[in-house]
DNA sequence: ATTGTTTTTTAAGCATACTTAAATTTTATT
DNA sequence: AATAAAATTTAAGTATGCTTAAAAAACAAT
């Protein structure tokens, strides 16, 4: 009755999400593609053929959007993504360059059984180790609320790191290098226009970071106490 | 240059090597089709094409064989499998029945490098839970010496179990409550040829086993020490 | 040795997941 | 508003991995 759903499908319908979860990114067919490595036509294709599946809303020259049944599939591949990079972190201790690459071919042929269970080795962790947030077996996703790129945070104020993105070995070397890492403290004193950089304070450091660097870094007020990812506790989405 | 090996192409060179290592079966494309459940159509033609990539050697209407570097492609997804099993039910805790549902897909999108860190993690196992020998990253297949199937073995002595290769919840349920075991101590009383059956003697107790299952498990004559897979220390074979 | 059965092979066809190239639509610009 | 540029879609074609049905070869048995 119901056939298997290809690696192919997975990987189209997550970058879907993910792009439409991210603002300033489209969603039409050339944006997957290219995230993808595949041409213009072939996500064409697929788009048209997952639409028949009902994972997909699919007007022709309109952006693409996700059915809720296509929403729950992007969240679960997602969730044993992360649940792996947390898993390859934590256990084998691979570095954070690493993770990425291993859990983006395992999260496909990992069944939801053992997705919980690793899961519960892990004590149900609701992040992973870039900070990203592991949606629930349900699909639901804790998100810590306020958090920003770096990019975008307005100057003047105080924010602590809430996640690093990057998935290449140089990025999370400079940012090691640097002392940025999860729930670093820093001050945005200057966005810059042209060419955009921000320019950040930490410890008395001063730091400028080209516009790929301050996208790959989120970031939350520091008012109030620090964001425990251990103890957040889910809440409803708008 | 080298594209991707894909998952039909490791199960099929898999079921190769282990049909060609079996005796008693044969690796002619029938076999094969019948354990992969596809049609003995799809299994030559498969064969055709992995003989152009000399994975296998083809002669129409002979048994398959595989070519070193088939072989060699075998083995690497054996270890990967074993040491997925061995992972899953030590650290994990998954059930007997349920570790090689499981390998059985992570298997194959497991770099080499990943297992080895499995295998450091696990301090370089030589037997997965099964008894059965993981090969080393070379694709040395370090073998308890003179195993043979329980249905094989000759009646009048004892033997120390050495492999349960089942993989059905009802074949450990079995084996659990009846005390089969890695190491369990048995004495082969009679084998039976119509209807084929294996009458073994364990601390007293008497169990007569179908054919089904005596080959199912593996025996070690029980002269000498107990062989211990965690210092055994791998041979060249013959 | 011929017949009948089993197995393998060939042939034709299908779905998936891509490709390149040409046609169409949208978007941006003047 | 017309036109140029960019993106999307359509069309045609390819490799993989299967299917069923028919033809050919191998095997078994009298």
């Amino acid at each position: 009755m119901k056939n298997p759903v290809s690696i192919a499908t997975e990987n189209f319908v997550k970058t879907v999400y993910q792009f439409d979860q991210k603002k300033g990114y489209d969603t039409r067919p050339g944006s997957i593609a290219r995230e993808l490595g595949i041409s213009n036509a072939a996500a064409t294709d697929m788009a048209r053929k997952l639409a028949r599946k009902e994972l997909i809303e699919y007007k022709k020259y309109k952006e693409l959007r996700l059915t809720p049944a296509g929403r729950s599939m992007a969240l679960a591949v997602i969730r044993k993504h992360r649940l792996w990079e947390t898993f390859l972190h934590q256990v084998f201790g691979l570095g954070m360059h690493e993770i990425h690459r291993e859990a983006e071919l395992l999260e496909h042929l990992t069944s939801d059984f053992l997705a919980d269970r690793i899961s519960h080795f892990l004590g149900h962790p609701t992040t992973d180790p870039h900070g990203d947030p592991i949606p629930d077996p349900t699909g639901e996703l804790p998100d810590a609320p306020g958090a920003v790129l770096l990019s975008q945070a307005p100057a003047g104020l105080k924010y602590r790191v809430s996640r690093l993105s990057g998935s290449e070995k140089e990025f999370f070397d400079f940012c090691q290098a640097r002392g940025l890492a999860l729930g670093t403290v820093l001050r945005v004193k200057n966005q810059f226009r042209n060419p955009r950089m921000t320019e950040v304070e930490m410890e008395g450091t001063v730091l400028l970071l080209h516009a790929g660097l301050a996208q790959t870094l989120h970031v939350r007020p520091a008012t109030g106490p620090a964001y425990d990812p251990a103890t957040y506790v889910n809440e409803p989405q708008p």
